[in-house]
DNA sequence: TTGCAATTCAAACAGTTGTATGAAACTATC
DNA sequence: GATAGTTTCATACAACTGTTTGAATTGCAA
């Protein structure tokens, strides 16, 4: 298939563009300025500007989505067929924060590129986004066989707020470090996962009734 | 000053149709096409497209975010100064969750609108959110009063997380019922904020040092 | 009614966008 | 080294965008 440079020259250009600027305001002319190739170069080898990204954000989460099911499997292999609920929410959590979070300098262009596929949200990324719950269903079932006395309802809503902590947790970490005036360190990757780790077990592990209950009262 | 007739014309057209399509594929012309007005109204009344969304959003936000105030005031002064922490975190989350959640058919349009504003995410309503920060303070400033020995790091991170969950939940609800095949009830919006109260009252006041370690172990 | 300002309107403008075209330049095979 | 297939290129296209313009209309005060 021949030198297939063109092709990844605009791949490289168009991950490090939209990562910088954001889908909203880099055109294809761009792309393909940065790229150094010609502007048709893109209609040919991808045959549309949302079937390149989409083919961006599909190669990107692929690799997170294998790195997040492969510490999964380990961790319930380890445990025969029942890992800790921790390290499956570790599993799930994990990858996305350390692709994301990190010191900006050493923070990689894909990663760059992934959280502004979480802010911004183009057409082309909700479509890929749709089908992520088939993974999600995996995440489920490891959650239900590690704690089999939690509702339904409960695993699926203590997923909910495991995979809340650590998106919006990236999405506004900008903000995050304005408003504790630096003191909330997002740089330390390892401690953000272990917050949302621990937050999101003890939503998933303490009894739902009374802390609903509290909660009502507290709301009179 | 006259009639006011074509501006709230043209606000409530735009904010019908932002709701229902989105930021990205309604054009000025779709606008005031519904309106029922001339093309040229929007920019002699409002200035620019952007300055229309920009009102649209500051309305909405300043509306919720009196009611937020609100609560707190009410609940600080009946605490004489320290309001319990749940009760802040309610008055935090509960008036947006309020807002954005609830039965479809009877959610307001402007309810839709702050979703779409909450998911997709438009140059001039950004601007708006960056200026939100002195407004979380409060809740900050707040929160630490009822909760002195806690760290100024965790006060963050709570109020981090506690936004976190209720954005999200509302961001992704949709996905929340599909994934759960409609077992979380989206619908029961006072469910909904207890749970998600009840979870980050847990973050604020579990004891951190030990969580933290339990997770860090489960890292291993 | 007259006069003046505020508002509405049709039309055009200027810019940008993603995409298509057809010729030119390559590349590899025989 | 001719040929067929692939890839590049300059250029044009068609559509759509928000905005502006200047004339027409309206509403109101004197």
């Amino acid at each position: 298939m021949a030198s297939d440079h063109t092709r990844s020259a605009i791949l490289a250009a168009a991950e490090r563009l939209y990562a910088d600027r954001g889908f909203g305001d880099v055109t294809l002319r761009d792309i393909v300025a940065e790229a150094g190739v010609n502007l048709a170069a893109v209609n040919y080898h991808f045959g549309s500007k949302d079937e390149l990204i989409a083919e961006l954000f599909v190669t990107r989460s692929i690799a997170t989505n294998r790195e997040r099911l492969r510490e999964l499997k380990a961790a319930e292999e380890e445990g025969g067929g029942r890992a800790p609920i921790e390290v499956i929410l570790r599993a799930l959590v994990g990858p996305t924060l350390r692709g994301c979070l990190g010191p900006e300098n050493q923070r990689s262009t894909a990663a760059r590129f992934m959280i502004r596929a979480s802010i911004e949200s183009v057409p082309p990324i909700r479509r890929i986004k749709n089908r992520e719950i088939d993974h999600l269903r995996k995440f489920a079932g490891a959650m239900r066989r590690s704690l089999p006395d939690r509702s339904d309802v409960d695993i699926y809503w203590g997923l909910n707020f495991a995979l809340a902590m650590a998106h919006h947790t990236i999405r506004e970490s900008e903000r995050l470090t304005k408003l504790s005036e630096g003191k909330c360190d997002l740089d330390d990757v390892e401690d953000v996962v272990a917050r949302v780790v621990s937050v999101a077990t003890m939503a998933l592990t303490a009894g739902r009734t009374e802390a609903k209950a509290a909660s009502k009262v507290a709301a009179r």
